[in-house]
RNA sequence: CGCGGGAUGGAGCAGUCUGGUAGCUCGUCGGGCUCAUAACCCGAAGGUCAUAGGUUCAAAUCCUAUUCCCGCAACCA
C-alpha cells in the first residue's frame, strides 16, 4: 500500500498581487510534493485563497467594487501564479467556496457543544480610527502605532474559544514531537514563547458585514478570518474521497504565521478531536538586496512577475530554490539569480549535456548501447544524500548534493579525455555511455525541482522521465539526438 | 530586562549543538585542455572568524559583557 503524503501551502490573503513570498512558498512546496511522488508517495498538494477577512470588504469599498468581485478577481491572480510558476496543486480552495463553509460550520458547532466555544465580553484598548484592538505590547502607553492618538477602553461581546485550557497539552505535543515545528530555531522560538506566555483564550467572532461565515446560531457574528481560515486545511478533503489524506504531512508557512499554524491549529484540532498534522515546516522571509524587507514605502519590491518576464521559469525555480536558505531568511539577489543560471545550470549541468553529446555524435551513429559497457560512475550516494536533505527540509543543500554529481562528471570528462579516443570506438563508448547515463539519471533526479528542465535534458537522449528506481546502468538504450543549449548565458547589466 | 536570528578572505554563504591544521560558490591571478554555451579541469593569492574579557594544553565553536544589522510581538509569506 503505498503512504500519502499531503502537502499544503498557506492559503493567500487576496488582497493585491502576489509577491515574492508568495512564489517562494510555491515553489518550495511543489519541489517537497513532486519529490514525494517521485519516491513513490500518493502526493496530494493544496494550496488557495483566503477570502474572508473584513480588510477585504475595505478594499473593495475603496475601489468601488462590490466585494465577490474583487475577491474572485484577486483570487484569480494566485491562480495564474501558480500556473506560471508550474505549480503541482491537485486542488485550489476558496475559503468562500461551500464546501469549506459546511466544515467550518461543522466544527465551529462540535467546538460549542463540548463548551470549548463560549459568549462572553472582550474588553481592550481600542482606536477609533483603526476600527481595531490593540494588545500592551502592540501599543504600549495606550499610543495608537497607526495614529498615534489615544487609545479608548472598549468592550465588544462576541465568541471566545477556549485556547487556554490546552497550553499544557500543547507544550507536551511539541516537546514530545521534535520535528513537528521545522527548522529547529522556529521550534525554539514557538517552545519558548508558549512555555513562557500565559495562553489567553481567542476572540474568534466579529460583527456580521454580510461578509464571512455566519455563525452557526448567531447570524450578528461571522467567525474571525483566522480561525476559519486555518481549517481550510481539512475542509478541503473533508467528506470526500480525499478525506484518506488528512492528516496533513507538511503545511508549508512563512514565519509570520508560525503562531497560528504551531499553536492555534493544533488546539483547534485537538479540540475537536481530529488528527493533527506531522509537521510545519516554517520558511523564512525574503528580504531585498539591502537585507531589508520588502516594502512599498522603501520602494525596494521585487514583483516575481516581472522576474518571470525576465528570465525563464526553472531559472528563477532553482535560484529560490537553491540560493535562498531553506532554514533561514535570504536576500533576493536579481543579479545572483543570473550567476546561477550562468554558472550552474548553463556551465555546469547544461554543458555537460553539450560536450557529451556532440562529441559523440560528431563522428558516431546516434544509438548508444550498453553491450560491453561497465559501470564507472554512481549516484546512490548522491540520491541518498539528497534524501536526507529532503527529509529535514533543507531543499537548497539537496540541490547542493546533486550539483556536486554534476561537477564529478565534468571532472570524469576531463580525466577521461574521450575526445583522444577517436579511433578507439570500445574506449570511447565506455566513457560516452557512463556520460549519458550519468546525464540522465542527474536530470531525473532534478526533476522535482525543475521539471521542465528535466524533461528537455532528457529529449535528446532520446528517453522519457521516470522514477530513480527505473535507472538502472545498462537498461537503457540512448538515441541521442542534437542538442540545443537549455540555459543561453545571460549579460549581466552594468548597474 | 518581550522573543528570536545574524556579524567568517572583494561579494554571497557553510562550519558553532558534539572545541583540535578555517571550507564552499562567485570574482581575481597563473597553468592545463580543446569535446562544449569564450565552456571545462588543476593550482595560487586573499581571513587577527564584530569587539573586549574568561574557561581550556587548545576557542569561529563554550561562558560573560558590549556594539551594529534584521525579523517577530498574537488580522501584511
Amino acid at each position: 500500500m503505498t503512504k500519502n503524503f499531503y502537502i499544503t501551502t498557506a492559503i493567500d490573503y487576496p488582497n493585491g498581487n502576489p509577491h515574492m513570498g508568495h512564489a517562494l512558498e510555491k515553489i518550495a512546496s511543489d519541489a517537497y510534493a513532486r519529490w514525494y511522488k517521485f519516491l513513490g508517495y500518493n502526493s496530494y498538494f493544496m494550496t488557495g485563497t483566503d477570502e474572508n477577512g473584513q480588510k477585504l470588504i475595505e478594499s473593495a469599498k475603496a475601489l468601488g467594487q462590490d466585494t465577490q468581485t474583487f475577491v474572485d478577481e484577486n483570487s484569480l491572480k494566485f491562480k495564474k501564479l501558480c500556473k506560471d510558476l508550474n505549480i503541482s496543486n491537485n486542488d485550489f480552495i476558496r475559503t468562500t467556496q461551500k464546501r469549506h463553509h459546511d466544515v467550518c460550520t461543522e466544527l465551529w458547532k462540535k467546538l460549542e457543544t463540548k463548551g470549548d466555544i463560549y459568549f462572553g465580553v472582550y474588553s481592550g484598548q481600542y482606536c477609533l480610527a483603526c476600527e481595531s484592538f490593540y494588545t500592551e505590547t502592540q501599543a504600549p502607553e495606550n499610543i495608537c502605532p497607526a495614529h498615534n492618538t489615544k487609545l479608548s477602553l472598549k468592550e465588544e461581546e462576541g465568541y471566545f474559544f477556549k485556547m487556554s485550557a490546552y497550553q499544557d497539552w500543547i507544550i507536551a505535543h511539541i516537546k514530545t514531537h521534535p520535528t513537528f515545528i521545522v527548522p529547529h530555531s522556529s521550534f525554539n522560538e514557538m517552545l519558548s514563547r508558549i512555555e513562557g506566555d500565559k495562553l489567553r483564550d481567542l476572540p474568534i467572532s466579529r460583527p456580521n458585514e454580510n461578509w464571512g461565515i455566519p455563525v452557526p446560531g448567531n447570524s450578528k457574528f461571522v467567525m474571525y478570518t483566522w480561525f476559519d481560515a486555518l481549517i481550510n486545511y481539512y475542509s478541503a478533503v473533508a467528506h470526500t474521497e480525499q478525506e484518506k489524506f488528512w492528516p496533513a504531512s507538511m503545511h508549508v508557512i512563512g514565519k509570520d504565521i508560525a503562531w497560528f499554524h504551531t499553536i492555534i491549529w493544533p488546539i483547534m484540532l485537538h479540540a475537536a478531536g481530529l488528527p493533527l498534522p506531522s509537521q510545519v515546516y516554517v520558511h523564512g522571509m525574503i528580504l531585498a538586496e539591502d537585507g531589508k524587507k520588502m516594502s512599498k514605502s522603501l520602494n525596494n519590491v521585487v514583483d516575481p512577475n516581472d522576474m518571470l518576464a525576465k528570465y525563464s521559469l526553472d531559472s528563477f525555480r532553482y535560484y529560490l530554490l537553491r540560493a535562498i536558505p531553506a532554514h533561514g531568511d535570504g536576500k533576493f539577489s536579481e543579479k545572483e539569480l543570473i550567476e546561477k543560471h550562468n554558472s550552474e545550470l548553463g556551465n555546469s549541468y547544461g554543458n555537460l549535456i553539450m560536450r557529451v553529446l556532440k562529441l559523440y555524435l560528431k563522428d558516431n551513429a546516434p544509438t548508444l548501447e550498453s553491450t560491453g559497457v561497465t559501470q564507472e560512475v554512481f549516484f546512490d550516494d548522491c540520491f541518498q544524500k539528497m534524501k536526507d536533505h529532503m527529509e529535514a527540509r533543507e531543499h537548497n543543500k539537496a540541490l547542493e548534493a546533486l550539483w556536486e554529481g554534476v561537477n564529478s562528471m565534468n571532472q570524469y570528462v576531463n580525466v577521461k579525455e574521450p575526445w583522444k579516443l577517436k579511433e578507439d570506438k570500445v574506449a570511447l563508448k565506455q566513457v560516452v555511455y557512463n556520460c549519458v547515463y550519468s546525464i540522465h539519471v542527474i536530470s531525473v533526479l532534478l526533476s522535482s525541482f525543475l521539471p521542465d528542465t528535466a524533461a528537455k535534458a532528457l529529449a535528446p537522449l532520446g528517453v522519457e522521465l521516470t522514477g530513480y528506481e527505473s535507472v538502472k546502468f545498462g537498461s537503457s538504450t540512448y538515441h541521442l539526438s542534437e542538442p540545443t543549449p537549455l540555459f543561453p548565458k545571460i549579460e549581466i547589466p552594468k548597474v
